[in-house]
DNA sequence: TTGTAAGCGTTATCAA
DNA sequence: TTGATAACGCTTACAA
């Protein structure tokens, strides 16, 4: 019985480099070299090697492996603390998928919520645990704390912006999007508008106001027509801005939201209350979660290339970890308008709108 | 000017102990002690340890702790591929807090969908850079690759049952959520009934059709007027059973349904073909995602204790990895049921009338 | 209580 | 192409 054969399950101890090169009759060195660097070793070396290491169920160590080589092939992907789960999923998947490609993992946290977590993750960064890191959310630098901006590592930002400048970005055209929303309100008529607003110093926010502001300026509604009511993103907080709606007299016809989950919440609580979608109120989301379908009626909204951003920042990402200087020059991809069931004609311009579809379909 | 004093930010490189133990006048160990082990050396000492590694910004390298203490503090969570965000979002959450508060980090990943994605999890646990793992999805041991339940480490199963006995089990008690979702229609008078499954052979859902089975028996309805269609759990198969359930005649008029998602898809798809909730028909989900109760009507369901679920995973791993033996037999947590909008009364007489109807159709 | 020194299991340098 | 050997940065016997 030959004691390099101990194939048995749960081995005590896992075979080390040392074990597998003497049972390939090769060094360490060339061991190593053959399972990472193929093409070094000569052929015959590396069959024989790699079948050693099958026999032996080896795995290489990769404390030990990191320690060496400086590189663990860990990634951070930072996103929101309160986040649109439903909006992050899509570009989390995409971004794993393009990690894991390349041979690395990707690790998810908040570096907002819990101090105690972020506090964590931060000192995992500083321990040189951490390759690489991706930010889906604006608080990177949180106040008091070391910063993952100081720790030294490559960091790409993905519908989000870094407080500091000289990172790579993706973004959506966030501006555009708000004025997709707002104009399409304004073609049915809408003139009486509430701006559901995410949070207010968030980097989105501040640009989708911004289109939401100069569409409103466009169509010269005066400021007084116009509300806006600031929200988290959360169904809780289009719940909330659908109470602060009802309390309004008259109430706006029009209501664009920063977030599906807000518009969401609007809308079953202002159904509740008897007011309907879209004959008395028109309401467009933003995001397109899978959920926005299913609701009653189903949601107007804007499209974000999901996969397109998390892939773009994981390929970013990558390109920076292998070196390679890149321009900051943010990369902009587009979202576009998902016409649905909750957006229509403006109440007093109901009849009249019908009258002219009548009037081209005949 | 000192040179132990670099402390701007993007150092080349950073500090490692041997620095600091000499900026603070004592030894590595010492050192290495004064941060993990406080209370082995002199107050006095600790202090100067502690003042230096904070003025140098030292944060030990994590690959070479590991290395050389066997341990990664390192926690793979497997989820499931196609996996209802919205309910284990709420899992996850506790699971991380938990891991987090003991100085631990969660990795995510399945261990189903993508090959590739699940290859390098599973060799990221025999490279011993995983401590050990946390299940939430049946199909741990997948076919032909390496089982992560031979890479020797401590795991633990949150709903889901691994292939081999011997791991500790966090279970919800599946048999009795479903016979209270199916009892509730059946005391309101339903007798038609359609159960929409999730995937056939999870541990989860032979439970909850067994419970099914029982509650139908026991109310003495007879085979013929109950109906199964499989599903996944996801909103897509919702819309399935949906159509499934229009081309019954006649149809059921109450539905049990083991996702939230799947309730969600079927209650839009049922409601656009103009057959009302619950006029016409009942629906009990299970999950009671947040979404359950912004749809339309909002949805009757089960609650799963899912801080509960997670918290008493994470511990249960903690407890494996801090060298306790546990018992193995499964902490059985408990759901219940939530009635909210989308069940009511059987209709009974149009129900006749719509037989008497089919009848002289055929 | 503190210091000395031997590893942890790799990879990378250099020489053969 | 391969082998000997020195790191990588930390923890922990063991000795003082």
């Amino acid at each position: 019985m030959n004691d390099d054969e101990s194939l048995g399950r749960g081995d005590p101890r896992p075979a080390r480099i040392q074990e597998v090169a003497k049972a390939a009759g090769v060094s360490t060195a060339t061991e190593s070299r053959a399972l990472s660097a193929p093409n070094t070793v000569r052929p015959a070396t590396r069959q024989r090697v790699i079948e050693a290491a099958r026999r032996l169920n080896y795995t290489p160590n990769e404390a030990a492996r990191a320690l060496r080589a400086g590189s663990t092939r860990m990634v951070l992907v930072a996103v929101p603390d309160v986040y649109s789960g439903a909006f992050f999923d899509g570009v989390l998947n995409a971004i794993d998928v393009e990690l894991s490609a390349h041979g690395y993992t990707m690790i998810l946290g908040s570096l907002e919520g819990d101090e105690e977590k972020a506090r964590r993750l931060v000192e995992l960064v500083y321990a040189r645990q951490i390759d690489g890191v991706i930010i889906l959310s604006n608080c990177a630098g949180a106040a008091g704390r070391k910063s993952v901006l100081d720790a030294g590592v490559p960091i790409v930002a993905v519908c989000a912006e870094v407080d500091r400048p000289g990172h790579p970005t993706i973004l959506v055209d966030d501006r555009a999007c708000a004025i997709a929303q707002t104009r399409h309100l304004i073609e049915f008529g809408h003139r009486r508008l509430l701006y559901v607003s995410g949070i207010a110093d968030h980097y989105n926010e501040i640009h989708r106001y911004r289109g939401f502001r100069d569409a409103v300026a466009d169509a010269g509604i005066a400021d007084a027509e116009v509300r806006r009511f600031v929200g988290d993103y959360s169904l809780r907080s289009g719940v909330e801005a659908a109470r602060f709606f009802l309390a309004q007299s008259p109430r706006p016809t029009g209501v664009v939201c920063c977030s599906d989950e807000m518009a969401i919440g609007f809308l079953k609580t202002a159904t509740s209350a008897g007011v309907k979608a879209p004959q008395d109120v028109s309401i467009v989301g933003f995001d397109d979660i899978e959920f926005a379908q299913f609701c009653e009626p189903a949601l107007t909204t804007i499209r974000q290339p999901r996969d397109e951003l998390g892939a773009a920042g994981a390929r970013t990402l990558l390109r920076c970890l292998s070196g390679q200087s890149l321009s900051c020059a943010p990369i902009v991809v587009e979202g576009q308008l998902v016409v649905r069931d909750s957006t229509g004609p403006a109440p007093r311009f109901r009849r009249s709108f019908r009258e002219r579809r009548h009037a081209t379909a005949a």
